[in-house]
DNA sequence: TTTTTTTTGCGATTTTTTTCACAAAAAATA
DNA sequence: TATTTTTTGTGAAAAAAATCGCAAAAAAAA
């Protein structure tokens, strides 16, 4: 397949610059417009669409809602995705409390914790015993969860919701997980973010006394 | 330089993994141990060291405790990293109650807000108003942020952080930021994060049925 | 109507990244 | 001591990703 990480990640940055530049008012958008809001170059935009057969206009560029609408299809924006998380803490209550996901069609449906004192069946989006996360899951036919415990709990949870039938992960915890053929899991992984920045910014500053 | 973003990744999740070896009591790695704990390939991790300088003993592996020191020096570990926060709300918060930078040699100094209801200034991390970030980045020689404000604000704030001398910032908002050629500017964006899992999962999905 | 200008689409080329493959070193074994 | 085994280190090869370059289409101007 053409796809990878990094051109997915591309589709949804273009996406949000559509929406921004639709909503202060354009109908057209060329390539070295969105390459310009996303900070790549105009042929990496023109190829990327290329190859998810996405054409625009000799001389007239894309319609914004048209790609808009495409580009959403792709990332699966059709529908609304349900999502659930597990573990109930710092980084979740963020996460719950955040109204862009909605936004973006993506619903929070339920948190689970093994601690009874988290417990809120009551919540908009209620926090709920781990026993109960196989039936929640089956019956919303949910396929993405977030995993926000602590790294020591990580692998068993990842365990748990396979079993349950889900097939993304989107991991906080800095250990990896082993996970079936079948299933995908991304890394969130804060401190190396920072390390990774603390890195370039030496670089720079080395390169600079040059 | 031989260093791009996915090289220094993968350097701190060998940092992880060796830390973790360490702490079983584990004193040598091999390759193909660490290609193991971070899901790549042997000749990868050992690509990744040739091309940082860092060699190991034939038939022997590498000294755990050596190569760690080698890895923390690259990634700055070797002195502790100071960094503030702009905007101390959810994102903020779930960040401040968080143990794991400390341990990481990475200290959350302060945070900043324009909202009055938000400072506490007698906090471990105190949450002060903007008009101070200028004196404390100065005064401590602050070089890393982090932006935790709403996206509109973004920009705007990423150009005081600048102005104040910050030379890398980890980007909450979902907005790109225009920033010096000297300076880093890397982005946590978890709808996209969300988005690219969510395409993983379709497609694997769509190739299962063939 | 013809010419010029602009912008796409995509094959070709270049650059970057990963993997391969094997000599060399060193330890283990015979 | 000689042979076998194991593992590194790194050029060479392959694969993947990004950029280039230009024909073709279409709008605008002449
Ligand atoms: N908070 C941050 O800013 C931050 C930053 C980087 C990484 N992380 C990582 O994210 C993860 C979550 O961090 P946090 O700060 O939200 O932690 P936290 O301690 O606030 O929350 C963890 C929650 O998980 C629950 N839990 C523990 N074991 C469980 C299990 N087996 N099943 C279900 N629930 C379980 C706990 O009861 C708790 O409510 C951790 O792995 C942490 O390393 C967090
Ligand atoms: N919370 C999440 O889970 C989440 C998820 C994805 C993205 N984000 C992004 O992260 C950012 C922060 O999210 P949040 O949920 O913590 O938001 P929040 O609304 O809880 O907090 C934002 C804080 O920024 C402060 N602020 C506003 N303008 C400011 C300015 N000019 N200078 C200084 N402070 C200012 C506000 O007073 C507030 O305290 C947003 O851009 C959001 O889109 C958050």
């Amino acid at each position: 397949m053409v796809a990878n990480r990094n051109s997915i990640i591309r589709l949804s940055r273009y996406k949000n610059a559509l929406n921004r530049l639709q909503s202060l008012g354009f109908v057209k958008v060329f390539s070295d417009n969105l390459a310009d809001a996303v900070g790549c170059t105009a042929s990496q935009v023109r190829k990327d669409f290329s190859l998810f057969g996405i054409s625009g206009n000799k001389k007239g560029g894309y319609q914004i809602d048209n790609l808009l609408e495409k580009l959403q299809y792709i990332l699966g924006k059709d529908k609304i995705q349900k999502v659930i998380i597990v573990g109930a803490g710092n980084i979740a209550s963020a996460l719950m409390k955040y109204k862009g996901f909605e936004k973006e069609g993506i619903r929070l449906t339920a948190a689970f914790d093994i601690d009874p004192s988290k417990f809120k069946k009551n919540n908009e989006i209620p926090i709920l015993p781990l026993e109960e996360l196989k039936t929640v899951v089956k019956e919303n036919q949910i396929r993405i969860a977030i995993i926000a415990v602590p790294d020591v709990a990580a692998q068993q949870v990842a365990d748990l919701l396979f079993e349950a039938g889900i097939k993304g992960i989107l991991n906080f915890a800095p250990t990896r997980i082993k996970s079936p053929d079948d299933c995908v899991v991304n890394y969130v992984n804060l401190e190396h973010e920072l390390e990774n920045l603390i890195y370039f910014v030496n670089v720079l500053d080395k390169t600079k006394v040059k």
